[in-house]
DNA sequence: CTGAAAGCGCTTACAG
DNA sequence: CTGAAAGCGCTTACAG
């Protein structure tokens, strides 16, 4: 609230003292306008580099009405997932010349208000939401802004917005295939209950190749983790105790697959000769993993270029396309295997 | 830069129309200064609220002279350590009111020079730098600014700024230490060769722990890797090359760490119990690597927190102290064991 | 307690 | 080509 009095920098009047004219003709000269004679205008532009001139956004933005940034908020910071999303935006924002604000929302209500309201007060030109909660619960006042928004990945389906997001049930579709086409027929799905939309389309994925497989569908071989390694363990142990234990996990995401790993071989149980296991994101430590995690890979950076795109295409007001599914990668690795590879 | 008319917010003036009151009571109202009938200052929140008002950030910063803004920039988000950096100092900012702009210079000059210059157009309030090179290149550019700027792991000396740093020499010490303790004599530093300062300073903790055990320093077990998994597996191999190879390595950072594990495994060499292998971070991956990688912690949520008050602080008027130097902490896990310990 | 006035640093019609 | 004027949305002395 209180802070020192910051020393003022210079403006256009000063630098208009100094290159005796009116500071309107200074500011034609530095925004380049054909409306002021070539030697002044090189003359005033000479002083104002000399006299470390900076122009003010906040008072040009007074004016023009727009800031040249666009706001981003991401559930967590920290997870190595969103830490893409935020550098595809940064670097295809920077390209147009626009400053992103990053706010964590933490998955926290309060927050999430908060957040939006600090980003309207900056008046922001457009907004990227990858927090699937946010763009769920705060798409009323999203709208109220006025301004272009776009979601990534949003968890719930809503008509009248900008969204780009993962073909889910496609990427299910093709997982479970693979660990079909491998030969397994006792597949798991360990989904994520706070997935929302995500769990539901990726479990549709898994169902469909099963059906397509002409395999059934055991309500048994499906448990719901939470989407962190925390759940993992609990939920492995419930499919490990069936008395026809899965030989293949399709697990949410990498997190839990990687929990998964780490759980099994706790028990003396070997991936992929006794389980085989497939996760989702291709997050960067998938490769890393003993062994390698094979996975279905979220193109993330692509996918953060394009909403930023997308939303830079808004904000120059041209048309852009409402919603973009990208396609998952199936990447393989070591994780998968036929069933009983260690005994055949 | 050509843009939409964006639909003008409702303002100050607007809502003093509505409240048949002068825009200066609204804006006292709204304040909440004692400077007004309560009853009258109820009404017009009331209808400021009920309007949708959102007071306008770059109108207020201009008469108030600071914007409630850092800045922040990193070298790559993309980088796990960083994306952590960016957390903990969005997390404190957003505690005391204050949003962050983030951008990634890439380590490209050009690209830091633009950042540096946007931030300044911007008014930011303060800096945090953790892109060790733009602290060392611009810092003429960046005092110039004249605002508070904290630098995070900085690479070069300079007295006049503020920073926070992690305690290489000891924490390489340490980690050297514990090596040594272990029973191991030849151990190796993996370095990196754009580490500039932090390298020097864990080659210095690494030599005193040699020192200190009567070990003999033999220039033959250093090698500089470039800080990335891809140099590692040069260097490795000009270690594995020696009449008489490491039987332990001291590893700059943990994707090195990680790197050398791989190629270890490929070369079917045993981690710990043919070579053991320390990192330097703990990364989230660390502990799932396999075998878990022991590790020396730098506590980076901690630091950027740290390196956030400290620009808070300075923003609010208090003193700060200067320079903050953090205890890394050796995190035990199971990539290091005694020599030849598959045969003992 | 309230309003008129000045001003923050800029841009941009409007007259010359 | 140039300057005086108005205005962007706010805050804050200054007079009542």
């Amino acid at each position: 609230m209180c802070s020192p009095p910051l020393p003022r920098a210079v403006s256009i009047k000063e630098i208009a003292r100094l290159a005796q004219v009116s500071h309107s003709t200074v500011s034609r000269a530095l925004r380049h306008s054909p409306l002021v004679n070539p030697k002044t205008a090189e003359r005033i532009r000479r002083i104002a580099e000399e006299s470390g001139y900076c122009p003010s956004g906040p008072a040009r933005s007074l004016v023009t009405r727009h800031t040249e940034t666009i706001g981003v908020i991401v559930t967590s910071i920290a997870d190595p997932l969103h830490a893409e999303v935020v550098g595809g935006i940064e670097e295809a924002a920077n390209e147009h010349g626009f400053s992103v604000f990053l706010a964590n929302s933490n998955a926290d209500p309060e927050r999430e208000f908060h957040v939006v309201r600090s980003f309207q007060q900056h008046r922001v030109d457009g907004l990227i939401v990858a927090a699937p909660r946010v763009g769920a619960l705060h798409m009323a006042a999203l709208s109220r802004m006025r301004i272009p928004i776009v979601l990534v990945n949003n968890q719930h389906p809503s008509e009248f917005v900008h969204s780009v997001a993962i073909a889910n049930v496609d990427a299910a579709r093709q997982a479970t295939r693979h660990l079909i086409a491998l030969g397994h027929r006792r597949i798991a799905s360990l989904g994520n209950r706070f997935g929302y939309q995500s769990d539901t389309e990726r479990f549709a994925g898994y169902r469909q190749a099963l059906a397509e497989a002409d395999l059934p569908f055991e309500p048994d071989l499906v448990v719901h983790g939470d989407g962190t390694p925390g759940g993992a363990p609990a939920a492995m142990a419930r499919l490990l105790g069936l008395a026809a234990p899965p030989t293949a996990v399709f697990c949410y995401n990498d997190m839990t697959a990687l929990a998964v790993l780490r759980h099994l071989r706790c028990l003396g149980l070997r991936v992929p000769e006794d389980v085989s296991l497939i996760g989702f994101d291709d997050l960067f430590l998938a490769e890393y993993t003993d062994p390698p995690l094979t996975t279905m890979r979220q193109p993330m950076w692509q996918m953060d270029r394009a909403a930023a795109r997308m939303l830079l295409d808004l904000l120059e007001g041209n048309a852009a396309v409402e919603n973009v599914q990208m396609p998952a990668e199936l990447i393989l690795r070591q994780s998968t295997a036929p069933p009983g590879s260690s005994h055949g």
